[in-house]
DNA sequence: GCTTTGTGATTGAACGTTCAATCAACTCCT
DNA sequence: AGGAGTTGATTGAACGTTCAATCACAAAGC
C-alpha cells in the first residue's frame, strides 16, 4: 500500500514492476527482454517468472497498478474548484517546464498505448483508462454547471474532448522534436474552455 | 511515380514497400519481421536485402513514400473555400464511417509514431510530418483570414490546434474499443471551430 | 529444545525457437 | 559473357521460457 510503488517497491513483486517500467523508460516496448528488465534489479531473470507468468502478464499489472494509483491521487474526494482543477488538468500536459523524468514516464505510457492496436489485453486496459477519466471529468464538468461557474454544454462532449486534446499533445510532445507548437496550442485551448465552457465570457 | 505505390505498386522495390504496409497492418511493428514480409508478396524475403538495408531503412521508406503522396495529394493547388476544406481535414479522422482499411492504416501510422519515443530516424520522420501538415494547415488558415470567412485569429495556433485535436482522435480510436466519444467530439471541434475561428458567429 | 517436513523465493544453466543477415548459386536479360 | 535480379539454405545471436537445484525459514512432530 506504498503511495508510489515504482519509486518505493515493497518487496519482490513491486521491485519487478518498478524494474520493468525503469526498462521501458529507457529502451521502449520493443526492445523490451526479460533479461533487460533482471538487469534492472538485483535478483535473478528467471524469477520473474516465479511472480509472473511472463512479459506481458508484468507490463500490464505495471499498467493496472499505475492506473489505479493515478485513480486514487487525482481523483480523490470532492472537487470544489471545478474551474481550477480543470484548468490544471489541461495544464499538465501542455507545461513546457515538466521535468524529464515526469516526460519520458507520459511517452513510456503512450508507447504502451500502441501495443492496444494489436492486442486485445492492452486495449481493454486504455479503453478502461480512458472511461475512468472521461467519467471522472464528466462529473467535474457537470458540478460547475451546478455551481455557475460553467456554461450549458454537454459534460460528457467537453470531457471527451479535453481528453482528445490531452492526448493528442502528449503524442506529439513524445515523438517531435519541436516544443514551438505546444504555447499557442495551449492559448488555443484556453479560448475554447472561455468560450464554450467557462460562464463568464469576457 | 504512380498514384498511390501501396495499391497499385511498380516494380520489386514498390512491392516490397507495399507487402512491408500490408505486413504492418496486419501484425503490427512489434510483430514484424522480415520474414513476414517476404511472406506478403511473391519473392523471396532475402531479396529485401538486396534492394533496401534492412527491417526500419523499409519501413522508413515506406513512411517517407506514404508523406509524399499524402502531401501531393491533399496539398496539392489553391484552397479556395478554405472554411469547407478544415471542415473536411477535421472530419476525417472522427468520421465513424470510415471503412475499415482506411482506419486500419490510421492506426498503423500511429503505431509507427510510437517508434519515434526512443528511434532518431522515426522521430524526425514525424517532426517533419508535423512540420508540412501545420504549415500548410496554418497558410489555408490564413487564406481564410484574408477572404474574411475567418476571424482575427493566430493561423499557427489554429493549426496547432487541429492538429492536437486531430492526433489526440487517432490515438482514442486506435486503442480503445468504444466509439460513443466520437459524435460528442466531433460536436464540440464544431463550437470550437464556429466560436473561435470562423467569422460569422451565431 | 531439537529434528523433520514443507514452502515459497531464488538461482544459473539450458532448451527450443525466432530472427536478421549472409552467401553461393541460379536465371534472365542484353 | 556479364551484370542485375532472385532464390533457398544457412549462420549466429538473441530471446522467452523452463527446469532442476539451492536457500531461508517456518510449522509440525516428538
Amino acid at each position: 500500500m506504498s503511495r508510489d510503488f515504482l519509486e518505493d517497491p515493497s518487496g519482490t513483486r513491486e521491485e519487478i514492476l518498478a524494474a520493468t517500467f525503469d526498462t521501458l523508460m529507457e529502451h521502449g516496448y520493443a526492445d523490451l527482454t526479460i533479461d533487460k528488465i533482471g538487469d534492472e534489479f538485483d535478483k535473478s531473470q528467471s524469477l520473474i517468472y516465479h511472480h509472473y507468468d511472463g512479459k506481458d502478464d508484468v507490463v500490464l499489472e505495471t499498467l493496472e497498478r499505475l492506473l489505479e494509483e493515478h485513480r486514487t491521487e487525482t481523483f480523490d474526494g470532492d472537487i470544489e474548484e471545478p474551474r481550477e482543477w480543470l484548468e490544471e488538468v489541461v495544464a499538465r500536459p501542455l507545461d513546457e517546464t515538466i521535468d524529464e523524468q515526469k516526460r519520458k514516464s507520459l511517452a513510456t505510457l503512450f508507447e504502451l498505448r500502441a501495443r492496444a492496436i494489436h492486442d486485445d489485453d492492452y486495449r481493454e486496459h486504455f479503453t478502461r483508462s480512458d472511461e475512468v477519466f472521461e467519467e471522472f471529468l464528466a462529473d467535474v464538468i457537470e458540478e460547475g454547471k451546478e455551481q455557475g461557474v460553467f456554461r450549458a454544454c454537454n459534460p460528457v462532449g467537453v470531457a471527451g474532448m479535453v481528453i482528445t486534446v490531452i492526448n493528442g499533445a502528449l503524442v506529439r510532445r513524445s515523438t517531435s522534436e519541436s516544443d514551438d507548437w505546444i504555447g499557442d496550442v495551449r492559448d488555443e485551448v484556453q479560448s475554447y474552455l472561455e468560450k464554450c465552457v467557462y460562464a463568464n465570457d469576457s
